[in-house]
RNA sequence: CGGGGCGUGGCUCAGCCUGGUUAGAGCGCCUGCUUCGGGAGCAGGAGGCCGGUGGUUCGAAUCCACUCGCCCCGACCA
Protein backbone atom coordinates (compact mmCIF):
# COMPACT_ATOMS: atom_id res chain seq x y z
CA UNK A 1 0.00 0.00 0.00
CA UNK A 2 1.59 3.42 -1.16
CA UNK A 3 1.39 5.65 2.03
CA UNK A 4 0.96 9.22 2.00
CA UNK A 5 4.54 10.49 2.87
CA UNK A 6 3.80 14.11 2.92
CA UNK A 7 1.59 15.82 5.50
CA UNK A 8 -0.99 18.09 5.02
CA UNK A 9 -0.59 18.55 1.23
CA UNK A 10 -3.50 17.66 -0.69
CA UNK A 11 -3.28 14.66 -3.31
CA UNK A 12 -2.75 16.41 -6.92
CA UNK A 13 -5.17 13.79 -8.38
CA UNK A 14 -7.98 15.11 -5.88
CA UNK A 15 -7.14 18.92 -6.09
CA UNK A 16 -4.89 20.10 -8.62
CA UNK A 17 -5.62 23.57 -7.79
CA UNK A 18 -5.02 23.10 -3.75
CA UNK A 19 -1.60 20.66 -4.26
CA UNK A 20 -0.28 23.59 -6.68
CA UNK A 21 -0.78 26.12 -4.28
CA UNK A 22 0.16 23.96 -1.23
CA UNK A 23 3.60 22.24 -2.86
CA UNK A 24 4.84 26.00 -4.08
CA UNK A 25 4.65 27.39 -0.34
CA UNK A 26 5.99 23.90 1.50
CA UNK A 27 8.42 23.68 -1.27
CA UNK A 28 9.43 27.29 -1.01
CA UNK A 29 9.87 28.33 -3.97
CA UNK A 30 7.50 31.19 -3.53
CA UNK A 31 5.46 32.94 -1.07
CA UNK A 32 2.71 36.01 -1.50
CA UNK A 33 3.53 39.34 -0.79
CA UNK A 34 1.51 41.76 0.93
CA UNK A 35 -0.05 43.20 -2.52
CA UNK A 36 -2.51 41.70 -4.29
CA UNK A 37 -1.54 39.62 -7.02
CA UNK A 38 2.44 39.36 -6.02
CA UNK A 39 4.57 36.79 -5.04
CA UNK A 40 8.09 36.71 -3.41
CA UNK A 41 10.34 34.37 -5.64
CA UNK A 42 12.20 32.17 -3.01
CA UNK A 43 15.37 31.37 -3.34
CA UNK A 44 14.16 27.49 -4.28
CA UNK A 45 12.30 29.09 -7.13
CA UNK A 46 14.20 31.93 -8.04
CA UNK A 47 17.10 29.11 -8.62
CA UNK A 48 15.22 27.38 -10.88
CA UNK A 49 15.06 30.70 -12.98
CA UNK A 50 18.17 30.72 -12.96
CA UNK A 51 18.57 27.63 -14.93
CA UNK A 52 16.16 28.77 -17.37
CA UNK A 53 18.38 31.91 -17.67
CA UNK A 54 21.33 29.89 -17.82
CA UNK A 55 19.84 27.50 -20.42
CA UNK A 56 17.74 29.79 -22.92
CA UNK A 57 20.40 32.38 -22.97
CA UNK A 58 23.15 29.73 -24.06
CA UNK A 59 20.48 29.00 -26.92
CA UNK A 60 19.73 33.03 -27.82
CA UNK A 61 23.72 33.57 -27.81
CA UNK A 62 24.16 30.97 -30.14
CA UNK A 63 21.68 31.93 -32.55
CA UNK A 64 23.74 35.79 -32.94
CA UNK A 65 21.57 37.25 -30.39
CA UNK A 66 22.81 39.70 -27.47
CA UNK A 67 21.46 41.24 -24.23
CA UNK A 68 20.61 44.74 -23.44
CA UNK A 69 18.32 46.63 -20.76
CA UNK A 70 15.82 49.25 -21.23
CA UNK A 71 13.84 51.33 -18.92
CA UNK A 72 11.31 50.34 -16.86
CA UNK A 73 8.74 53.07 -17.93
CA UNK A 74 7.50 53.89 -21.52
CA UNK A 75 5.60 57.58 -21.96
CA UNK A 76 2.72 57.47 -22.49
CA UNK A 77 2.55 58.84 -25.68
CA UNK A 78 5.11 55.72 -26.94
CA UNK A 79 2.35 53.48 -26.08
CA UNK A 80 -0.28 54.92 -27.99
CA UNK A 81 1.57 54.88 -31.27
CA UNK A 82 0.86 51.62 -32.32
CA UNK A 83 -2.87 51.16 -31.56
CA UNK A 84 -3.84 47.70 -31.75
CA UNK A 85 -1.00 47.44 -29.38
CA UNK A 86 -2.44 50.20 -27.22
CA UNK A 87 -6.09 48.86 -26.89
CA UNK A 88 -4.73 45.18 -26.41
CA UNK A 89 -2.25 46.45 -22.95
CA UNK A 90 -4.58 49.24 -22.08
CA UNK A 91 -7.02 47.53 -19.29
CA UNK A 92 -3.75 46.01 -17.10
CA UNK A 93 -1.41 48.63 -17.62
CA UNK A 94 -0.14 50.49 -14.37
CA UNK A 95 0.74 54.15 -14.43
CA UNK A 96 3.35 56.43 -12.63
CA UNK A 97 1.22 59.61 -12.69
CA UNK A 98 3.34 61.44 -9.75
CA UNK A 99 7.22 61.74 -8.74
CA UNK A 100 7.76 62.63 -5.19
CA UNK A 101 5.20 64.79 -5.14
CA UNK A 102 5.10 66.55 -8.51
CA UNK A 103 2.13 65.00 -10.57
CA UNK A 104 4.10 63.73 -13.75
CA UNK A 105 3.41 66.15 -17.19
CA UNK A 106 2.81 62.93 -19.04
CA UNK A 107 2.17 59.73 -17.26
CA UNK A 108 4.51 56.90 -17.51
CA UNK A 109 3.22 52.81 -17.67
CA UNK A 110 5.31 50.38 -16.01
CA UNK A 111 6.38 48.08 -18.62
CA UNK A 112 3.85 46.05 -19.50
CA UNK A 113 5.69 44.70 -22.78
CA UNK A 114 8.53 47.04 -23.84
CA UNK A 115 8.05 47.32 -27.55
CA UNK A 116 7.47 50.87 -27.44
CA UNK A 117 10.05 51.58 -25.66
CA UNK A 118 12.39 49.65 -27.64
CA UNK A 119 11.12 50.49 -31.11
CA UNK A 120 11.67 54.21 -29.93
CA UNK A 121 15.63 53.65 -30.09
CA UNK A 122 15.54 51.21 -32.51
CA UNK A 123 14.42 53.91 -34.46
CA UNK A 124 17.26 55.79 -33.24
CA UNK A 125 19.90 52.84 -34.19
CA UNK A 126 18.59 52.08 -37.62
CA UNK A 127 19.43 53.68 -40.62
CA UNK A 128 21.19 51.36 -43.24
CA UNK A 129 20.38 47.42 -44.35
CA UNK A 130 24.49 47.15 -42.61
CA UNK A 131 22.74 47.82 -39.14
CA UNK A 132 20.26 44.64 -39.79
CA UNK A 133 19.34 42.54 -38.29
CA UNK A 134 19.56 43.67 -35.12
CA UNK A 135 18.86 40.97 -32.44
CA UNK A 136 18.63 42.02 -28.81
CA UNK A 137 17.14 40.13 -25.99
CA UNK A 138 16.95 41.68 -22.39
CA UNK A 139 15.44 39.89 -19.05
CA UNK A 140 13.40 41.89 -16.99
CA UNK A 141 10.51 42.14 -15.12
CA UNK A 142 6.80 43.31 -16.34
CA UNK A 143 3.28 44.29 -14.63
CA UNK A 144 0.50 43.66 -15.84
CA UNK A 145 -2.85 44.77 -13.96
CA UNK A 146 -4.32 41.10 -13.22
CA UNK A 147 -7.86 40.42 -12.20
CA UNK A 148 -7.13 37.16 -11.22
CA UNK A 149 -3.68 35.40 -9.89
CA UNK A 150 -1.95 32.71 -9.52
CA UNK A 151 1.65 31.75 -8.02
CA UNK A 152 3.75 31.56 -11.28
CA UNK A 153 1.05 31.19 -13.56
CA UNK A 154 -0.44 34.82 -13.50
CA UNK A 155 1.49 37.50 -11.90
CA UNK A 156 0.85 41.19 -11.51
CA UNK A 157 4.43 41.26 -12.12
CA UNK A 158 6.38 38.73 -13.82
CA UNK A 159 9.95 37.92 -14.61
CA UNK A 160 10.38 37.00 -18.40
CA UNK A 161 12.76 37.19 -21.40
CA UNK A 162 11.12 39.51 -24.40
CA UNK A 163 13.70 39.49 -27.47
CA UNK A 164 13.14 42.24 -29.85
CA UNK A 165 14.68 42.04 -33.45
CA UNK A 166 14.89 44.03 -36.52
CA UNK A 167 14.83 42.30 -40.16
CA UNK A 168 15.24 43.97 -43.55
CA UNK A 169 12.77 41.52 -44.88
CA UNK A 170 9.28 39.87 -43.82
CA UNK A 171 11.07 36.70 -45.06
CA UNK A 172 14.41 37.33 -42.62
CA UNK A 173 11.89 38.39 -39.82
CA UNK A 174 9.52 35.04 -40.49
CA UNK A 175 12.53 32.99 -40.38
CA UNK A 176 13.62 34.61 -37.03
CA UNK A 177 10.46 33.81 -35.50
CA UNK A 178 10.20 30.20 -36.45
CA UNK A 179 14.09 29.79 -35.18
CA UNK A 180 13.33 30.91 -31.90
CA UNK A 181 9.92 28.71 -31.91
CA UNK A 182 11.97 26.25 -32.16
CA UNK A 183 14.47 27.23 -29.53
CA UNK A 184 11.58 27.37 -27.01
CA UNK A 185 10.25 24.16 -28.07
CA UNK A 186 13.85 22.29 -27.97
CA UNK A 187 14.44 24.21 -24.53
CA UNK A 188 10.62 22.77 -22.86
CA UNK A 189 11.23 19.49 -24.45
CA UNK A 190 14.78 18.88 -23.71
CA UNK A 191 15.60 20.83 -20.44
CA UNK A 192 11.83 21.33 -19.11
CA UNK A 193 10.79 17.61 -20.06
CA UNK A 194 7.49 19.34 -21.15
CA UNK A 195 5.79 17.79 -24.20
CA UNK A 196 4.95 20.93 -26.44
CA UNK A 197 2.70 21.90 -29.08
CA UNK A 198 3.84 24.28 -31.58
CA UNK A 199 1.97 26.20 -34.18
CA UNK A 200 0.14 29.71 -35.09
CA UNK A 201 -2.21 31.49 -32.91
CA UNK A 202 -5.63 32.93 -34.77
CA UNK A 203 -5.97 36.25 -35.31
CA UNK A 204 -7.70 36.64 -32.46
CA UNK A 205 -5.80 34.81 -29.75
CA UNK A 206 -2.59 37.28 -31.86
CA UNK A 207 -0.53 39.74 -29.57
CA UNK A 208 -1.90 42.74 -29.90
CA UNK A 209 0.15 44.58 -32.51
CA UNK A 210 1.20 41.41 -34.26
CA UNK A 211 0.57 40.12 -37.95
CA UNK A 212 1.19 36.39 -36.88
CA UNK A 213 2.15 35.38 -33.15
CA UNK A 214 3.25 31.58 -32.95
CA UNK A 215 3.34 30.02 -29.85
CA UNK A 216 3.70 26.59 -28.12
CA UNK A 217 0.93 25.10 -25.82
CA UNK A 218 1.78 22.61 -23.37
CA UNK A 219 -1.27 20.40 -21.83
CA UNK A 220 -1.83 20.44 -17.92
CA UNK A 221 -2.93 17.55 -15.53
CA UNK A 222 -6.15 18.88 -15.57
CA UNK A 223 -6.45 18.66 -19.16
CA UNK A 224 -6.15 22.55 -19.39
CA UNK A 225 -3.37 24.30 -22.12
CA UNK A 226 -1.20 26.52 -20.77
CA UNK A 227 0.71 29.36 -23.51
CA UNK A 228 4.14 28.53 -22.86
CA UNK A 229 6.13 30.73 -24.94
CA UNK A 230 5.01 33.24 -27.85
CA UNK A 231 7.04 34.36 -31.07
CA UNK A 232 5.43 37.20 -32.81
CA UNK A 233 6.23 38.54 -36.00
CA UNK A 234 5.09 42.24 -36.21
CA UNK A 235 5.55 42.87 -39.37
CA UNK A 236 6.15 46.23 -40.11
CA UNK A 237 3.35 47.45 -37.56
CA UNK A 238 5.80 48.58 -35.01
CA UNK A 239 8.19 49.73 -37.78
CA UNK A 240 5.26 52.28 -39.52
CA UNK A 241 4.47 53.56 -35.86
CA UNK A 242 8.13 54.12 -34.30
CA UNK A 243 9.62 55.30 -37.89
CA UNK A 244 12.35 52.40 -37.68
CA UNK A 245 13.40 53.17 -41.57
CA UNK A 246 16.62 51.93 -42.95
CA UNK A 247 18.30 53.24 -46.69
CA UNK A 248 18.42 49.62 -48.90
CA UNK A 249 20.94 48.46 -50.79
CA UNK A 250 19.15 49.50 -53.11
CA UNK A 251 18.87 52.78 -52.17
CA UNK A 252 14.92 53.00 -51.42
CA UNK A 253 14.56 53.97 -48.00
CA UNK A 254 12.18 51.33 -46.38
CA UNK A 255 10.32 50.26 -43.51
CA UNK A 256 12.09 47.56 -41.66
CA UNK A 257 10.32 44.31 -40.62
CA UNK A 258 10.28 43.07 -36.70
CA UNK A 259 9.38 39.98 -34.37
CA UNK A 260 9.32 40.07 -30.62
CA UNK A 261 9.26 36.77 -28.16
CA UNK A 262 9.32 35.97 -24.61
CA UNK A 263 9.10 33.37 -22.11
CA UNK A 264 8.43 33.97 -18.66
CA UNK A 265 8.18 32.81 -14.42
CA UNK A 266 5.39 31.07 -15.79
CA UNK A 267 7.24 27.87 -17.31
CA UNK A 268 8.71 27.34 -13.27
CA UNK A 269 4.48 26.90 -12.82
CA UNK A 270 3.77 24.23 -15.54
CA UNK A 271 7.16 22.47 -14.41
CA UNK A 272 5.91 22.18 -10.92
CA UNK A 273 2.61 21.32 -12.27
CA UNK A 274 3.23 18.80 -14.73
CA UNK A 275 5.63 16.86 -13.36
CA UNK A 276 5.00 16.52 -9.27
CA UNK A 277 3.24 14.13 -7.93
CA UNK A 278 1.28 13.38 -4.59
CA UNK A 279 4.40 13.87 -2.55
CA UNK A 280 5.64 17.29 -3.76
CA UNK A 281 7.65 19.10 -6.70
CA UNK A 282 9.87 16.33 -9.43
CA UNK A 283 12.12 18.98 -11.17
CA UNK A 284 13.69 17.79 -13.80
CA UNK A 285 17.29 17.27 -13.44
CA UNK A 286 18.74 19.71 -16.19
CA UNK A 287 16.74 22.75 -13.75
CA UNK A 288 16.57 21.66 -10.38
CA UNK A 289 18.65 23.30 -8.24
CA UNK A 290 20.14 19.99 -6.73
CA UNK A 291 20.23 17.18 -8.77
CA UNK A 292 21.25 14.76 -6.08
CA UNK A 293 21.13 14.81 -1.84
CA UNK A 294 23.42 12.47 -0.06
CA UNK A 295 21.55 11.34 3.05
CA UNK A 296 24.03 9.19 5.48
CA UNK A 297 22.24 6.79 7.59
CA UNK A 298 23.86 5.53 10.95
CA UNK A 299 23.92 4.26 14.42
CA UNK A 300 26.23 6.03 16.96
CA UNK A 301 28.77 3.67 16.18
CA UNK A 302 28.93 3.69 12.58
CA UNK A 303 28.44 7.84 12.36
CA UNK A 304 32.10 8.76 11.97
CA UNK A 305 32.96 6.32 9.07
CA UNK A 306 29.42 6.74 7.29
CA UNK A 307 29.56 9.98 7.64
CA UNK A 308 33.32 10.59 6.48
CA UNK A 309 32.52 8.10 3.46
CA UNK A 310 29.40 10.85 2.74
CA UNK A 311 31.79 13.58 2.55
CA UNK A 312 34.38 11.77 0.16
CA UNK A 313 31.04 10.88 -2.29
CA UNK A 314 29.79 13.99 -1.82
CA UNK A 315 33.43 16.16 -2.74
CA UNK A 316 33.66 13.83 -6.14
CA UNK A 317 29.98 14.27 -7.06
CA UNK A 318 29.95 17.95 -6.73
CA UNK A 319 32.61 18.34 -9.91
CA UNK A 320 29.87 17.62 -11.82
CA UNK A 321 26.60 17.91 -10.65
CA UNK A 322 24.56 20.16 -8.46
CA UNK A 323 24.70 18.09 -5.33
CA UNK A 324 23.41 18.57 -1.36
CA UNK A 325 24.80 16.78 1.39
CA UNK A 326 22.01 16.59 3.96
CA UNK A 327 24.19 15.34 7.34
CA UNK A 328 22.52 17.18 9.38
CA UNK A 329 22.36 15.19 12.92
CA UNK A 330 19.23 16.98 14.16
CA UNK A 331 16.85 15.18 11.36
CA UNK A 332 16.48 11.46 10.85
CA UNK A 333 16.66 9.58 7.64
CA UNK A 334 13.52 9.21 7.54
CA UNK A 335 12.54 13.17 7.50
CA UNK A 336 14.72 14.17 5.12
CA UNK A 337 13.74 11.60 2.67
CA UNK A 338 10.33 13.12 2.83
CA UNK A 339 11.30 17.00 3.11
CA UNK A 340 13.68 15.99 -0.30
CA UNK A 341 11.18 14.57 -1.64
CA UNK A 342 8.81 17.49 -1.13
CA UNK A 343 11.45 19.75 -2.85
CA UNK A 344 11.78 17.41 -5.91
CA UNK A 345 15.38 16.78 -5.90
CA UNK A 346 15.56 14.14 -8.87
CA UNK A 347 18.06 11.65 -7.33
CA UNK A 348 18.84 10.79 -3.80
CA UNK A 349 21.55 8.80 -2.63
CA UNK A 350 21.38 6.66 0.58
CA UNK A 351 24.68 5.35 2.30
CA UNK A 352 24.14 3.86 5.75
CA UNK A 353 26.49 0.84 7.43
CA UNK A 354 24.88 -2.04 5.14
CA UNK A 355 25.90 -0.06 2.48
CA UNK A 356 29.69 0.53 3.49
CA UNK A 357 29.84 -3.62 4.20
CA UNK A 358 28.47 -4.08 0.07
CA UNK A 359 30.83 -1.68 -0.92
CA UNK A 360 27.40 0.12 -2.32
CA UNK A 361 24.90 3.03 -2.15
CA UNK A 362 22.18 2.99 -2.77
CA UNK A 363 20.23 5.30 -5.67
CA UNK A 364 16.35 6.53 -5.48
CA UNK A 365 14.69 8.13 -8.17
CA UNK A 366 11.95 10.57 -6.71
CA UNK A 367 9.53 9.99 -9.74
CA UNK A 368 9.16 5.86 -9.76
CA UNK A 369 10.96 5.32 -5.96
CA UNK A 370 12.99 2.57 -7.61
CA UNK A 371 15.85 1.81 -5.48
CA UNK A 372 19.17 0.98 -7.03
CA UNK A 373 22.11 -0.42 -5.67
CA UNK A 374 25.48 1.29 -7.10
CA UNK A 375 28.89 0.22 -6.10
CA UNK A 376 30.94 3.06 -5.06
CA UNK A 377 33.87 2.43 -7.87
CA UNK A 378 30.78 3.37 -10.58
CA UNK A 379 28.94 6.18 -8.71
CA UNK A 380 30.07 9.06 -11.04
CA UNK A 381 29.32 7.39 -14.43
CA UNK A 382 25.60 5.89 -12.66
CA UNK A 383 24.58 9.23 -11.74
CA UNK A 384 25.00 10.65 -14.49
CA UNK A 385 23.27 7.68 -16.07
CA UNK A 386 20.00 7.83 -13.64
CA UNK A 387 19.72 11.71 -14.07
CA UNK A 388 19.90 11.45 -18.05
CA UNK A 389 16.82 8.54 -17.81
CA UNK A 390 14.93 10.60 -15.27
CA UNK A 391 15.31 13.94 -17.69
CA UNK A 392 13.88 11.78 -20.48
CA UNK A 393 11.27 9.13 -18.96
CA UNK A 394 9.52 12.54 -17.36
CA UNK A 395 9.46 14.04 -20.74
CA UNK A 396 8.20 10.22 -21.89
CA UNK A 397 5.69 10.36 -19.29
CA UNK A 398 4.86 14.18 -20.45
CA UNK A 399 4.46 13.22 -23.68
CA UNK A 400 2.37 10.40 -23.41
CA UNK A 401 0.28 11.96 -21.29
CA UNK A 402 -0.39 15.02 -23.75
CA UNK A 403 -0.67 12.66 -26.94
CA UNK A 404 -3.82 10.32 -25.11
CA UNK A 405 -5.16 13.84 -24.16
CA UNK A 406 -5.27 14.90 -27.91
CA UNK A 407 -8.16 13.66 -29.70
CA UNK A 408 -10.21 13.82 -33.14
CA UNK A 409 -13.65 15.08 -33.30
CA UNK A 410 -15.72 13.70 -36.14
CA UNK A 411 -18.38 16.73 -35.68
CA UNK A 412 -19.31 19.59 -33.29
CA UNK A 413 -21.02 17.16 -31.01
CA UNK A 414 -18.26 14.96 -30.25
CA UNK A 415 -16.01 17.98 -30.13
CA UNK A 416 -18.30 19.14 -26.88
CA UNK A 417 -18.11 16.01 -25.57
CA UNK A 418 -14.58 15.42 -25.27
CA UNK A 419 -14.22 19.25 -23.71
CA UNK A 420 -16.60 18.78 -21.23
CA UNK A 421 -15.13 14.99 -20.46
CA UNK A 422 -12.05 14.44 -20.70
CA UNK A 423 -10.72 18.36 -21.78
CA UNK A 424 -7.16 17.96 -23.41
CA UNK A 425 -6.72 19.32 -27.04
CA UNK A 426 -9.52 18.48 -29.55
CA UNK A 427 -7.96 18.43 -32.70
CA UNK A 428 -10.74 19.28 -35.75
CA UNK A 429 -10.99 21.13 -39.02
CA UNK A 430 -11.85 25.24 -38.76
CA UNK A 431 -13.35 27.10 -41.37
CA UNK A 432 -11.18 30.59 -40.69
CA UNK A 433 -14.49 33.15 -39.38
CA UNK A 434 -14.09 34.29 -36.35
CA UNK A 435 -18.06 32.97 -35.63
CA UNK A 436 -17.55 29.57 -35.43
CA UNK A 437 -14.34 30.42 -33.00
CA UNK A 438 -16.28 32.04 -30.57
CA UNK A 439 -19.27 30.15 -30.82
CA UNK A 440 -16.71 27.54 -29.77
CA UNK A 441 -15.82 29.48 -26.70
CA UNK A 442 -19.18 30.48 -25.53
CA UNK A 443 -20.23 27.15 -25.39
CA UNK A 444 -17.39 24.94 -24.59
CA UNK A 445 -15.16 27.54 -22.45
CA UNK A 446 -12.33 26.31 -25.01
CA UNK A 447 -10.28 28.92 -27.79
CA UNK A 448 -8.24 27.91 -30.62
CA UNK A 449 -5.03 27.55 -29.12
CA UNK A 450 -2.64 27.09 -32.13
CA UNK A 451 -2.86 25.97 -35.78
CA UNK A 452 -0.01 23.46 -36.27
CA UNK A 453 2.33 23.61 -39.46
CA UNK A 454 0.79 20.76 -40.94
CA UNK A 455 -2.95 22.27 -40.32
CA UNK A 456 -2.68 24.15 -43.53
CA UNK A 457 -3.64 20.93 -45.69
CA UNK A 458 -6.88 20.34 -45.11
CA UNK A 459 -8.44 19.49 -48.96
CA UNK A 460 -12.38 18.00 -48.75
CA UNK A 461 -12.39 19.22 -44.92
CA UNK A 462 -15.47 20.59 -43.47
CA UNK A 463 -15.44 22.92 -40.59
CA UNK A 464 -16.36 21.38 -37.26
CA UNK A 465 -19.11 24.22 -36.34
CA UNK A 466 -20.28 25.41 -39.12
CA UNK A 467 -19.88 22.40 -42.14
CA UNK A 468 -18.14 25.30 -44.46
CA UNK A 469 -15.00 24.03 -46.24
CA UNK A 470 -12.14 24.78 -43.59
CA UNK A 471 -9.51 26.41 -43.83
CA UNK A 472 -6.98 25.02 -41.53
CA UNK A 473 -6.92 21.61 -38.81
CA UNK A 474 -6.27 23.47 -35.48
CA UNK A 475 -6.02 22.82 -32.09
CA UNK A 476 -8.87 23.59 -29.45
CA UNK A 477 -8.64 23.23 -25.51
CA UNK A 478 -10.14 25.06 -22.10
CA UNK A 479 -6.68 26.74 -20.91
CA UNK A 480 -4.86 28.94 -18.23
C1' C B 1 -14.80 43.04 -12.29
C1' G B 2 -19.55 40.13 -10.57
C1' G B 3 -21.21 35.64 -7.25
C1' G B 4 -19.69 32.56 -3.11
C1' G B 5 -16.26 31.15 0.88
C1' C B 6 -12.27 32.40 4.31
C1' G B 7 -8.50 35.57 7.44
C1' U B 8 -7.15 33.52 15.29
C1' G B 9 1.14 31.77 17.50
C1' G B 10 5.40 29.41 11.75
C1' C B 11 1.37 25.57 9.77
C1' U B 12 -3.71 23.16 10.15
C1' C B 13 -7.70 24.60 12.80
C1' A B 14 -11.31 25.13 17.45
C1' G B 15 -13.66 29.30 19.96
C1' C B 16 -17.76 33.56 17.17
C1' C B 17 -24.34 31.95 16.26
C1' U B 18 -26.02 33.13 22.18
C1' G B 19 -20.20 39.50 23.78
C1' G B 20 -17.84 38.61 30.11
C1' U B 21 -11.83 34.99 33.97
C1' U B 22 -5.21 34.61 32.21
C1' A B 23 -7.60 32.94 23.85
C1' G B 24 -7.08 26.92 23.13
C1' A B 25 -5.43 22.20 20.55
C1' G B 26 -2.28 19.32 17.26
C1' C B 27 1.98 19.89 14.37
C1' G B 28 6.31 22.95 14.10
C1' C B 29 10.00 25.87 17.17
C1' C B 30 13.68 26.19 21.69
C1' U B 31 16.59 23.26 25.91
C1' G B 32 18.23 18.55 27.72
C1' C B 33 18.75 13.29 27.42
C1' U B 34 17.87 8.98 24.52
C1' U B 35 17.40 8.04 19.11
C1' C B 36 18.47 7.59 13.57
C1' G B 37 17.34 2.13 6.64
C1' G B 38 10.52 6.28 5.37
C1' G B 39 8.46 12.68 8.64
C1' A B 40 11.69 9.27 16.37
C1' G B 41 10.61 9.18 22.17
C1' C B 42 10.38 11.47 26.95
C1' A B 43 10.71 15.87 30.05
C1' G B 44 10.71 21.06 30.36
C1' G B 45 9.93 25.81 27.71
C1' A B 46 9.08 30.04 24.30
C1' G B 47 5.76 32.17 21.03
C1' G B 48 -0.72 35.56 19.74
C1' C B 49 -1.99 44.29 19.00
C1' C B 50 -7.53 37.19 16.92
C1' G B 51 -5.75 40.79 8.85
C1' G B 52 -6.55 46.45 9.34
C1' U B 53 -9.60 50.87 10.58
C1' G B 54 -13.79 52.83 12.69
C1' G B 55 -18.29 52.00 15.42
C1' U B 56 -21.98 49.65 19.16
C1' U B 57 -21.22 48.37 24.44
C1' C B 58 -19.52 48.94 31.27
C1' G B 59 -16.93 45.13 28.31
C1' A B 60 -15.48 42.89 21.36
C1' A B 61 -11.69 37.35 18.52
C1' U B 62 -17.17 37.25 19.06
C1' C B 63 -22.10 42.25 16.97
C1' C B 64 -22.13 46.38 12.85
C1' A B 65 -19.73 49.28 8.80
C1' C B 66 -15.75 50.06 5.79
C1' U B 67 -11.12 48.27 4.06
C1' C B 68 -6.91 44.90 2.74
C1' G B 69 -5.62 40.01 1.39
C1' C B 70 -6.36 34.74 0.07
C1' C B 71 -9.33 30.62 -2.19
C1' C B 72 -13.33 28.77 -5.54
C1' C B 73 -16.82 29.79 -9.74
C1' G B 74 -17.87 33.10 -13.94
C1' A B 75 -16.29 37.64 -17.53
C1' C B 76 -10.73 39.43 -19.22
C1' C B 77 -5.12 37.94 -20.15
C1' A B 78 2.22 35.06 -20.50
Amino acid sequence: MEEKLVKEVPKKSENLSQWYLEVIRKAELADYAPMKGMMVIRPAGYAIWENIQRLLDRRFKETGHVNAYFPLFIPESFLKKEAEHVEGFAPEVAWVTKGGSEELQEPLAVRPTSEAIICAMYSKWVRSWRDLPLLINQWANVVRWEKVTRPFLRTTEFLWQEGHTVHATFEEAQEEVLRILNIYKDFIENDLAIKVYAGRKSDREKFAGALYTYTVEALMPDGKALQAGTSHNLGQNFSRAFEIRFEDKDQQLKYAWQTSWGVSTRLIGATVMVHGDDDGLIIPPKVAPHQIVIVPIYKAKDKNEVLSKGENIFASLREKFRVVYDSREEYTPGWKFAEWELRGVPLRIELGPKDIQKNQVVFVRRDTREKIPVPMNSIMDRAEEVLGRIQKDLFLRSEAFTLENTREAKDYQEMKEILEEKRGFVVAPWCGNEECELKVKEETKATIRLIPPEGENVEGKKCVVCGRPAKHIVYFARSY
